[in-house]
RNA sequence: GCGGGAGUAGCUCAGUUGGUAGAGCGGCAGCCUUCCAAGCUGCAGGUCGCGAGUUCGAACCUCGUCUCCCGCUCCA
């Protein structure tokens, strides 16, 4: 029988503080809010997150390539993406409820109850000024605007404003030690602009054909207002993005190509259906022709952990039009050359290490031999992602069993992550490694000197079987091979 | 940012009307040689989140502050 509720979260966050998986940043200072650090086990797991998802998109897709840009990018970079304009956004608070709101959300809201009495005019009107005020930076403005329709806070049913205040989501930094001469420069809010400012560089110098992809893993950093939830929401993240150039009109063919492809990847995890779904945007960014996210099901509700966005043109039209250099493809087959169109595949590292870290960990309640109730807690990790693919152990530290076990190890070692451990009763060390999700212990016991055989104990059953020293390697090579998750690609 | 809750050893917690900190588990070393955290012995580890104030004296009272959790809010 398994614990599963929404109560499970609070465990697992102790879990992966307590197991060296994700540490608070510089906990000794008292933490920095929304940082975390990944400990032993959590950089194995997140490593093994990311070989995969490389070697998949980089190795198993034959048509895609890898890059790896700068975090700092020049700063009309962010003109061009649209982050400038639509990454700050203008709030404001009612002084009687404390609540806060985006400046344009609450006058659209207004402007289509306007609508919905009848005075469409009216709520044109005010949207237009709203937009002027908007692209001028005109904060008094925008407020007057609010306080002059009679706007109220939906909660308060007051008109009790405080100014309007700009929160910038990007964070920014200084180029040039010396003040006067250093310019402002932004960590990038997401890894797709690295990706978009190479187009032509990979293009020409791979020969890339459309349709092709380039793939990068990196880190992003947005200033959020409000970041929680543990590791899933974040300051600091890393985003793994494939930009996937095509042909103009092919969007839409793609766009459900790669929905369901990433949608697998998850899947051949051994992430259960029951617990992913899509999301459909109906609601669009401001580059989005259609857009989707695959959403997991965590202890606190289905929320996202990818998205597949069909860009169209709008980065590298952007950029060319900004740039002035001419971001196209000649394509032979149609004989014409055009700005490729774009199908975004972004997931964040962070958000699936926390997706495999909730839906691994298990609790099965048992009883021991006296009948007692006895929780087991371990972590059904896919073998491929185990932090640890196996443990050696001597049953005892007598008549020679661990110059053999230790010989396996050292063995084993130079083709997996194993440990060798013995010290404690078996079953201590057994539960050691449960907590972790190592997927196989091996034990070297009398009968290993006789005839050459151990045991292998697996995890999710804590069943046991007898196999030739011989075999082992064979035993664990098979489970964590990333083929068995390619094949269901 | 608002409201609520919580911070004492690695973890879970106790700590009386204020009198300068304890337990269990875990860890380490050893004994035992045992197949699922439960035997025995010993050891290490805490300026009681941090900073002020009151007091002869603060883990405890007052104020401030930081961090985490929950609910709102926010999330191109």
């Amino acid at each position: 029988m398994s614990i599963e509720n929404a109560g499970t979260f609070p465990k697992i966050i102790a879990h992966a503080k307590e197991y060296g998986f994700v540490f608070p940043s510089s906990e000794i200072y008292d933490g920095l809010a929304a940082v975390y650090d990944y400990g032993q086990n959590g950089v194995e797991l997140k490593n093994n997150l990311k070989q995969l998802w490389w070697k998949t998109m980089t190795q198993v897709e034959e048509n895609i390539v890898g890059i790896d840009a700068a975090i700092f990018m020049h700063p009309k970079t962010w003109v061009a993406s649209g982050h400038v304009a639509n990454f700050s956004d203008p709030m404001i608070d009612n002084k009687d409820s404390n609540k806060r709101y985006r400046v344009d959300h609450l006058i659209e809201e207004y402007a289509a109850q306007l609508v919905a009495g009848g005075q469409s005019d009216r709520a044109t009107t005010l949207i237009d000024q709203m937009n002027q005020l908007l692209a001028a930076e005109d904060f008094s403005g925008l407020r007057e605007l609010i306080i002059g329709e009679g706007i109220k806070c939906p909660l308060a049913g007051t008109a009790n404003w405080t100014e309007v205040r700009q929160f910038n989501l990007m964070f920014s930094t200084q180029i040039g030690a010396v003040a006067d001469d250093s310019s402002t420069v932004y960590l990038r809010p997401e890894t797709a602009q690295g990706i978009f400012v190479n187009f032509l560089n990979v293009q020409k110098t791979g020969r890339m054909k459309v349709p092709f992809g380039i793939a990068q893993i990196g880190k992003a950093f947005r200033n959020e207002i409000v970041a929680r939830q543990f590791i899933f929401r974040m300051r600091e993240f890393e985003q793994m993005e494939m930009q996937f150039f095509i042909r103009p009109g092919t969007e839409m063919d793609w766009y459900h190509y790669w929905k369901d492809k990433r949608m697998r990847w998850h899947l051949a995890l051994g992430i259960p259906q029951a617990k992913l779904k899509f999301h459909d945007h109906e609601k669009l960014a401001h580059y989005a022709k259609a857009a989707s996210d695959i959403e997991f099901e965590f202890p606190f509700g289905f929320k996202e952990i990818e998205g597949v966005h069909s860009r169209s043109d709008f980065d590298l039209s952007s950029h060319q039009e900004l740039s002035k250099k001419k971001l196209q493809y000649y394509d032979n087959e149609v004989n014409q050359s055009y700005v490729p169109y774009v199908l975004e595949t972004s997931v964040g590292a962070d958000r699936i290490f926390l997706m495999h870290l909730c839906n691994a960990y298990t609790e099965d309640i048992g009883r021991d031999a006296d009948g007692n109730e006895k929780v087991r807690t371990y972590l059904k990790l896919h073998p491929a992602l185990a932090p640890v693919k196996a443990a050696i152990f001597p049953l005892t530290k007598k008549d020679g069993l661990p110059e053999v076990a230790n010989q396996i190890y050292n063995d084993l070692k130079l083709d997996f992550r194993v440990v060798y451990e013995e010290k404690d009763a078996i079953g201590k060390r057994y539960t050691r490694q449960d907590l972790i999700g190592t997927p196989f212990c091996i034990a070297v016991d009398h009968q290993t000197l006789e005839d050459q055989t151990v045991t292998i104990r697996y995890r999710d059953t804590t069943e046991q079987k007898r196999v030739p020293i011989g075999a082992i390697k064979a035993e664990i090579g098979t489970a964590v091979d990333p083929r068995r998750i390619f094949e269901h690609l």
